[in-house]
DNA sequence: CTTCCCGTTGACGGTTCCATGAAGGTTTCG
DNA sequence: CGAAACCTTCATGGAACCGTCAACGGGAAG
């Protein structure tokens, strides 16, 4: 659900105060230190919004631009010490959205990143759907469907549901999703996640007295067979 | 086919200035002197990008802004001397996609431009009529029809049933759909969302205790189904 | 076989969330 | 200037949902 924004920024000084100023605004934040290790970065998995620097040892800001470009319409922004007009609208040409030099006040760039995330294309890339049998969850839609049919899940049930899905056979432990579904600081009974499960079970599962998906592991935990 | 672009901007020999260097672009400018113009102007023809002076005689560059926004998405740039960091915040939050500051480079302010052309919504080609089961709605004549018969909706249920209708099947939070329907910068009741679907109910769905459209995704928000 | 442990099941109070009706304020239009 | 349409806020009732508890049952270890 959070905003994922990507950093191409050599000098790790003015890395770090960027992402302290981007995280003020609640967005998660991914640095890199080089065009390639941006763009490997962004093929592994694509952010929302990438701040590229011009001045980058190796391949440099405007390249890493295109490349980007090539492969996506994710706002780009440019954040550089030349503010040449001649820089300026080679950037923009180069595919950029913005462009900011430096210095600049973090309260600027977070403004002009909100203004790019406005109008940004809202389904660039993320929702794919998750399947598992004739399972097929949606996360975008708040919808799972079994065999076809939709089937409708309450808010802590899909979140479980997801989260036992983000990772498939693998067996989370009560602990760790009391943690991951519920939060951090939470204290009360054990039998909590129990119960979400078997409402989870009754809607998911064909036969809920012998469960397919949602796996019990006696003595550690829950998982999700594919 | 050319882009018409709507200059607000009181200082004459600026207007000018800025005049021939967006026709170099090829584009057809469009001039206001006065916030009241620009307001009028683009109520009789709407332009492809407005640009707006801070500083206007009458009401003043951040009003204009929000109350284009509110009709409309089309780019807007600010143009202004104030070049202080508090001054782009605030334009960016009305709405604006941009802030320029005097004096500048007429080539980066058509760069700019461009880059915002380049991202703008498909807004004059394409929309035909949107059907969902007895459904009609045509965006560009402000018309919604139930199984043929006319359906009079008011400006904020049917922005809101457009909202709702660019996505089918993805479901919108309260916070997403007063960002998108009603503005940037609203803070009020969360109720109200609530208050106009269910207006929006009573006049499109056929047993509106019973929605078949506009559906209620409980904890996360509402969404269209086709 | 017995016992203990752990997961399952059903039910219940408290809370959150949404629908509904109505009232007050604003804008629009005659 | 007055009326109508519309937008926004508020209060209330009801339904859905969550978290807890206690009893039940089945597998594992001795």
């Amino acid at each position: 659900m959070g905003t994922r924004i990507l950093t191409v920024e050599d000098d790790e000084r003015i890395r770090i105060a960027v992402r302290m100023a981007l995280e003020d605004e609640g967005w998660i934040v991914d640095g890199a230190a080089s065009g390639e290790e941006a763009l490997e970065r962004f093929g592994e998995q694509p952010a929302d919004v990438v701040l590229i620097d011009l001045m980058l040892p190796g391949i440099d800001g405007f390249a890493v631009c295109r490349s980007i470009r090539r492969d996506s319409d994710v706002p780009i922004v440019m954040v550089t010490a030349r503010a040449d007009t001649h820089d300026v609208v080679a950037g923009l040409e180069a595919g950029a959205d913005d462009y900011v030099t430096k210095p600049f006040q973090p309260k600027e760039l977070s403004a002009r990143i909100r203004a790019l995330l406005r109008r940004a294309r809202p389904s660039s890339g993320g929702s794919a759907t998750l399947r598992f049998g004739d399972l097929e969850i949606t996360p975008e839609e708040g919808l799972v469907r079994r065999s076809g049919d939709e089937v409708h899940l309450t808010k802590t049930e899909f979140r479980l549901l997801c989260e036992l899905a983000s990772m498939p056979g693998r067996v989370f432990s009560r602990e760790q999703l009391l943690e991951r579904v519920w939060g951090y600081d939470y204290f009360g009974d054990g039998r909590l996640v129990d119960v979400h499960v078997r409402r989870l079970r009754t809607k998911v599962e064909p036969d809920p007295a012998a469960p397919t998906h949602v796996v019990t592991v006696r003595g550690l935990g829950y998982k999700l067979q594919g």
